[in-house]
DNA sequence: TAACTCGGTATCCTTTGGGAAGTAGGCACC
DNA sequence: GGTGCCTACTTCCCAAAGGATACCGAGTTA
């Protein structure tokens, strides 16, 4: 910890509150669902296994407060909407693509070491 | 990975539940406080703002069955346990730096977003 | 003998999250 | 003209996760 007094993200501070953001088990995914263009809510919906819709219009609006995402209001009938990443979203691509590179890297260890864990 | 059906981290599969995994609220930071070796269960406590010793020790618990952290404890009173990344906990660092260094970077054009939002 | 140490459990209670169902509102079909 | 369909939510209710607090064991110190 080369510890910044001012931005430590381990404590109760905007870096850390950020942290606790992308710690969110659906931002992630969302994001990732984003990378290559816009969607529409039940695209995404449909791509991300298990989400919700109460959870997916919660994250995808706080997503929207905090600048990483844009949401798009098409007044036609049946509702159209589209959300897409900022350019302070895109930039959250890279990170969370090392991250996902590093999952599928290793989960074979992880699974084995759960299983080695049960036995 | 060229396979993206098979470990798609989008559907139910093993690169998928490491994904919620480090999505934890707690893990990243846990991790992250284990980068420069061993420590002891309340010098982590102390470290972390606002962790509970309940969820503390869950989280190890299951960092520890996933392979990503070693628990050592030292047969003393009053007792003594150290916690220490392994092998493949430490590969986790680089990616979570990367993370951490975006949050830093980043968290005053969300904290202007947030705002704004709000008003 | 009482208090202090550390790394936890046990308990209770609040907060959060998920599933299912309801809402809006204009359009197509019968 | 009434019924049903479309999408993007919203609401309700219950289960699960999470936080606060109390308590523990056992040797060592006051």
């Amino acid at each position: 910890m080369s510890a910044p007094a001012l931005y430590d993200p381990y404590r109760v501070c905007p870096s850390r509150q950020l942290l606790d953001r992308i710690g969110d088990r659906w931002t992630v995914l969302i994001i990732g669902t984003l990378e290559d263009g816009p969607l529409r809510f039940s695209q995404i919906s449909r791509l991300i296994d298990g989400i919700s819709q109460k959870m997916l219009t919660q994250t995808l609006r706080s997503l929207e407060a905090d600048g990483l995402v844009v949401r798009t209001v098409y007044p036609e009938v049946p509702p159209h909407v589209e959300y897409e990443l900022s350019a302070l979203g895109r930039t959250l691509l890279e990170p969370l693509e090392i991250l996902r590179a590093w999952a599928v890297d290793h989960m074979d260890e992880v699974a084995t070491a759960r299983a080695a864990a049960l036995g």
